[in-house]
DNA sequence: ATAATACGAGACTAATTTTATCCTGTTTAG
DNA sequence: CTAAACAGGATAAAATTAGTCTCGTATTAT
């Protein structure tokens, strides 16, 4: 019960898209550098983050990407569910009419409570939580001041 | 983020063997018929359980499987780590080494959270209690005395 | 205008995992 | 000794995951 690669590729990438001023954009080349994600693989994942209106895309010369919203109303939820769906748990949760026990089994309540603890958990992991505590690294290490020499 | 079918097939399978009586043993054809599992598919996943120590096997006439331990001391974690591993939810959190962010990561801790709440929601779902809820259903509907009638 | 830049969409592919099946061998009750 | 039942390994189809590539469209600087 994991989720994927490509899960954890998203994540990393809202990540460091929530480190940039909001009225910048970044590159997909820039991402996939910094955050070592597949160049290829992050443009596919780009597209599901950004038809889920969590980021926004700009085409042409100086275009990119930014966040659609302050990192502060983006979960870790919405972005685990905008690449590999709902976090179901087990399959009768998120389709009930493929088991014909679901009416009577005893354990489904159970995976069902289990996916509402998952949700409730990611729900409250906001991208501004996350980035505050990475500044704070950063900061302790000087990461932030070689990053904005190199740009 | 889903268990297998397989992970749901032996939990089905635990189940049903609790629900015997611990110095009876019940064929593969048994619960497959009756938990609605592909036979040999079943057969692969009571080896797994075997291994792990939750059931045990009899070979020979009048052979088959009953729980190892009382249903009591059996939880839906253990069942679900011996069909499919650990529920690690994040690569990272299974084996460190496969991430070069892992040790200045923000996001690592999240997942190792997620894992403890899943892991703790899980070890305290014993099969006594799936169990009970399960016989309490079944005198609901006579499901039990049907059962002893064909048996 | 137009060339260069950057994302969008969809087809395609390789690798891995999931979901099984089957065969041969071993154990055991009667 | 033989029929019943599990053990273990090989094999295979299907699904999912992970990733690439090409061509199209939008944007901007010149
Ligand atoms: S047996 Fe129960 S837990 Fe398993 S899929 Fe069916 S309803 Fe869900
Ligand atoms: S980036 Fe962080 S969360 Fe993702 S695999 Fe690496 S350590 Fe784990």
């Amino acid at each position: 019960m994991e989720i994927t690669q490509e899960t954890d590729y998203a994540v990393r990438c809202v990540l460091y898209l929530s480190s940039i001023g909001p009225e910048q954009t970044v590159r997909i080349e820039e991402i996939a550098a910094e955050m070592q994600i597949p160049r290829s693989f992050l443009a596919k994942i780009l597209q599901k983050l950004t038809q889920a209106d969590i980021v926004r895309s700009y085409r042409g010369v100086k275009g990119g990407f930014r966040l659609s919203r302050p990192p502060k109303e983006i979960t870790l939820l919405q972005v685990v569910e905008a690449v590999e769906g709902p976090v179901a748990m087990n399959r009768c949760t998120r389709e009930g009419s493929l088991c014909d026990f679901k009416k009577t089994c005893v354990v489904h309540p159970v995976w069902r409570r289990l996916r509402t603890i998952v949700e409730t958990y990611m729900k409250d992991i906001t991208f501004e939580k996350l980035k505050k505590e990475r500044r704070q690294e950063a900061m302790a290490q000087n990461i932030l001041t070689v990053r904005r020499k190199k740009t």
